[in-house]
DNA sequence: ACAATACCCGAGTGAATTGCTAAGATATAA
DNA sequence: TTATATCTTAGCAATTCACTCGGGTATTGT
């Protein structure tokens, strides 16, 4: 499989979108996303530590504690997500969004393949960084409606 | 790194770029491209294997033997190369171009992150679809003359 | 005939990454 | 003070990656 994501990735923007479906009920515990979404609260709260520290979501210790979005699901696009959990995104390493992009490109023809790598990486930035948390929750809505009416035919 | 390629996929395409820019000249043997490109000719070889099985060079055996395209290099598309050596493309299991699409989506909200896969999935065979050997070829020659055009001013 | 060349094939392997689990420390509400 | 949560570090089995090794087979020039 050709320029897969891990499970970083999927899990991080799962439980996200779990945390953007309840955004204004007060801090969510790890152990009821953990539990909708079947994924490993433990392995769930390594990747909420990285979330946390880049500012993607706000934390509440103790009893009824739990995590929020820092920001509205409007303001939180999907690709800032996976940035946090997965890196840059980059299909090579020359191509890196970072800024120290690597010493590659000794030979000249690797160029030629380089501006191949480039645009793949912005076509992916662009997909990404177009749809945010809200945009996930309004078409989770539309799913549902969907599956109604389609009942009632 | 998020969305990353492996070797196989960056040297592959190096590899057939080498053999599109010699197209016409009879087989080339992977020694030679495997010093041009800096790549180990029995890691070359496997790669090769795959992109034979494929149809997308042909093979010589034997003294003054080696490979060519199969194709002339406008009817090879990046895309292809890729797909061969590393895999359909597909960010998650679930969005792979394969026939067998796996099982997932249990649960419906997996459908709208599903979607977004799917976004990248086609954006990502877009971009390596629209560009064929012959393309990069050119772009070779281009920023060649822009080299020589720079070193006169 | 016989080297030399070059493709063909399968097995193995060390290093890195992935996808977790385990064990505990710390903070807060009831 | 107890139950509930977040935090933190360490470790680990399984898989994948990027090759190497050791052959075999086909073809060509001498």
């Amino acid at each position: 499989m050709a320029l897969k994501l891990s499970t970083r990735g999927e899990y991080g923007l799962r439980a996200m979108f779990d945390l953007a479906q309840r955004y204004g009920e007060g801090p969510i515990s790890l152990k009821s996303v953990a539990e909708r979404q079947d994924i490993s609260e433990h392995y769930l709260e390594q990747l909420f530590a990285s979330l946390r520290k880049a500012g993607l979501v706000r934390s509440v210790r103790g009893a009824q504690g739990g995590y929020t979005l820092a920001r509205e699901p409007r303001e939180i696009k999907v690709g800032e997500i996976i940035r946090v959990l997965e890196g840059p995104i980059a299909p090579m390493d020359c191509v890196s969004e970072e800024e120290g992009e690597g010493t590659c490109c000794a030979r000249a023809e690797t160029c030629v393949a380089r501006t191949i790598w480039e645009k793949v990486r912005d076509s992916i930035a662009g997909v990404l960084d177009s749809i945010t948390l809200e945009d996930m929750v309004e078409e989770a809505h539309k799913l549902q409606s969907k599956d109604k009416y389609m009942y009632y035919i």
